[in-house]
DNA sequence: TATAATGTTTGAAC
DNA sequence: AGTTCAAACATTAT
């Protein structure tokens, strides 16, 4: 479910419960919620697919993983991992990891990583990618502190738009290449939030599970790359490999 | 019904 | 000691 865009959405839902008190905590997480009972939320936040729930003095970082969900206001059948209940309604997570971050927020997180925060850094990420010019372009597009936030469908969709063949090797490919990737990554990013809230984003793929090129009409190769072993979609005739 | 899928951490093996 | 890799976790649509 979770790529960085959807969690940017999640925490616009749940603005309502900002500078609201924890009423009760429940849920199978054995981390020790009930140390949040009695709290007022401080601020969400996100980085990249982390979900962060600030409280004065520590924080604690919701990741959804590949199946994790969320319900607010309603409940599922099956039991959540953490459950808060506000004056105002109510958040609850299922399958998803817990964990607390103590002390300040900012000591636990490069903001300047996440492709949607406005403190995203492209230079920074440039010179990050200069470091493993042996990776592969789909392993590096998934290597959170480097693009925090790109999952599967918006590294397929990225590489796919800007024509570059996933198993090109990061320091085989021109600069002016990399920085397009670089662009396209936020660009794209930004775009599947708007057509994720549309309900429409399947709509707007044009190589993330497809079989023909939107382009030539040849079929798109569906291949397990990279030492990430994820399935990329990628067409031989329009992608360039470097 | 079996399979695959928008992901990460852990710990064994080298 | 550092790297690499498969296993583990867990849900749901096809």
């Amino acid at each position: 479910m979770p790529e960085g865009p959807s969690i940017v959405i999640l925490k616009e839902e749940v603005l309502q419960f900002e500078g609201h008190e924890v009423i009760s905590v429940s849920g199978n997480s054995i981390i020790g919620i009930e140390r949040l009972q009695g709290l007022t939320v401080l601020s969400f936040k996100t980085w990249g697919k982390n979900f962060i729930i600030c409280f004065n003095g520590f924080s604690i970082k919701i990741h959804l993983l590949l199946f994790g969900t969320y319900r607010i206001n309603e409940r599922k059948e099956t039991q959540p991992r953490l459950s808060l209940v506000f004056d105002n309604g109510e958040l609850n997570f299922y399958t998803c990891s817990i964990k607390f971050l103590e002390c300040d927020v900012n000591s636990h997180y490069d903001w300047t990583a996440d492709v949607m925060n406005e403190d995203w850094n492209p230079k920074s990420a440039k010179n990050k990618l200069e470091k493993i010019p042996d990776a592969m372009i789909c392993d590096a597009l998934l290597e959170q502190d480097v693009f925090s936030g790109v999952g599967n469908i918006i590294k397929n969709e990225v590489l796919y738009r800007v024509k570059i063949h996933p198993e090109s090797l990061v320091g085989k490919i021109p600069k002016p290449k990399i920085s397009e990737i670089i662009k396209e990554a936020v660009t794209y990013s930004f775009q599947f939030l708007e057509w994720k809230k549309q309900n429409e984003l399947k709509k707007h793929w044009l190589a993330h599970s497809k079989t023909i090129c939107f382009r030539c009409g040849l079929p798109l190769i569906k291949k397990q790359t990279g030492v990430k072993k994820r399935r990329s979609f990628f067409c031989t005739n329009c992608q360039n490999l470097y």
